[in-house]
DNA sequence: ACTTATCTTAAACCGTTGTTTTAAGCTGCT
DNA sequence: AGCAGCTTAAAACAACGGTTTAAGATAAGT
């Protein structure tokens, strides 16, 4: 009797709303997908809490349980909700030539972490919250949110490179991105302490984009004539030993 | 009657214990303090219970607020004794060549954001917690920890440019070393899930540091020749006005 | 031995959070 | 009007987490 909730029904129809736009209508449900999405973008899944979306949405607390039957499917809700609009992923700018490419999806996901309002902008958070503190639908984020990014920043990457998008050296350079972003739209509060002067205005937000795309790069547009020392495809792992030599 | 707490004594007199060496003794507070560091290390400040700590050092839920007030003030003690055994900053291995010290400094991060047991380990988990979920003590996280880290990068990065530690371009580049280790140790989860190979394992971890110090000494190495677009110093950050045109 | 200060314990208190129940309001239909 | 099905509201429940209480242990001082 645990394993199923006792409401008598999970979810109560959808609202007949046309599946493609479910911004037009203004019912309950829809008022708690948009509040639970902000909540959620800001706060993470495990530190929103649900009286929270409730009162954004002014409606009950029961009414989550009622519409969505508990708060785990209210998220992944969320998250096919928010992936409603656009038809694919919504990076829809994407110039031919990788490098500028890539200057102007790195532009896209620093916005995106810090421009607030937009379904696109609240599904990145929602990201990268996803990042730091995983839920039980991390899974489902990946799928539906990360995966797209990290495909097609392999994709880009990899023409730089010169190396198929599945390398192991591609795979890392696009986690060094990734990680970077991440690393300005999380740790704001640490940044402002170590450095007072970045307050991450628009104006501060293009500067880092720029620096993180021309760090990034350095490394992936290097001269052919030093290619990596991990260039050649190792099919396993465990080849080379830890060499101890970096114990403290 | 409510900004102090109503116990006798806030800390019940520093047992006597050699200042130096709280680690030999072995009373209810040195239990508290190695528990809370381990609990708070892998956790985060928020997400640890008083509970947790208590049930690993084997004490009653109440000894915590006995013997510190209360858990900030246990994390604040946490912090303080963390930090006795060395002296100063405990990256004791700088080779005088920057970019050799580069990968060092990169490489001890990478192995203690992933390698359990050992206080500096602990200290240095503490602190990527705090640059997501930042708690009341997050001023002292920096000072003690993060601030050393921070200032040495700044140093080794600037001799590689060729820049003041405090110039901007500095500063970029050592919170994108940053970033790298912190979303490395982060996101092991998703990590996992777009790339299932990577497991992190002591060999995987090495490749990862290398891959780092490699990524983003492209950067600081780069010739000369081609100086990056804002290494004049600028005073002010409002002169490039957002030029809207990564807007999408 | 009696007192005192220090430490420990079990139990409770109080607020928060996810969840459920119960009882009402609608709405459209006959 | 009356019924049925969907929707909302208010209240409560159960679990958890930080904190406090009141009493019991232990050791030292006199």
């Amino acid at each position: 009797m645990l394993e199923q909730p006792r409401t008598k029904r999970l979810t109560p129809a959808i609202p007949a709303g046309v599946p493609g736009l479910p911004e037009a209508v203004d019912n309950t449900r829809t008022r708690l997908l948009k509040a639970a999405a902000e909540v959620f973008a800001e706060h993470g899944y495990a530190n929103a809490t649900i009286r929270q979306i409730c009162t954004r949405a002014d409606a009950n607390v029961a009414l989550v349980n009622y519409h969505f039957g508990d708060k785990l499917e209210l998220y992944t809700e969320v998250l096919r909700f928010s992936l409603q609009p656009g038809a694919g992923f919504s990076l829809p700018i994407v110039a031919a030539e990788p490098r500028a490419a890539l200057r102007q999806i790195v532009g896209a996901m620093v916005e995106r972490a810090f421009e607030t309002g937009g379904q696109a902008n609240l599904r990145f958070r929602l990201m990268l919250n996803e990042f730091v503190r995983p839920s039980g639908a991390t899974a489902r984020v990946v799928d539906v949110v990360l995966r797209p990014v990290y495909d097609r920043l392999r994709e880009i990457a990899g023409a730089i490179l010169k190396l198929p998008p599945e390398h192991e050296t591609t795979r890392l350079c696009v986690h060094s991105i990734l990680g970077q972003v991440a690393h300005f739209a999380h740790s704001r509060q640490m940044l402002g302490l170590l450095w007072p002067e970045m307050q991450m205005t628009p104006a501060q937000r293009e500067l880092v984009a720029d620096h993180i795309a021309r760090f990034s790069l350095a490394y992936l547009d290097r001269t052919p004539s030093s290619p990596p020392r991990t260039a050649g495809r190792r099919p396993g792992w465990k080849k080379r030993p830890s060499r101890g030599s970096s114990r403290i």
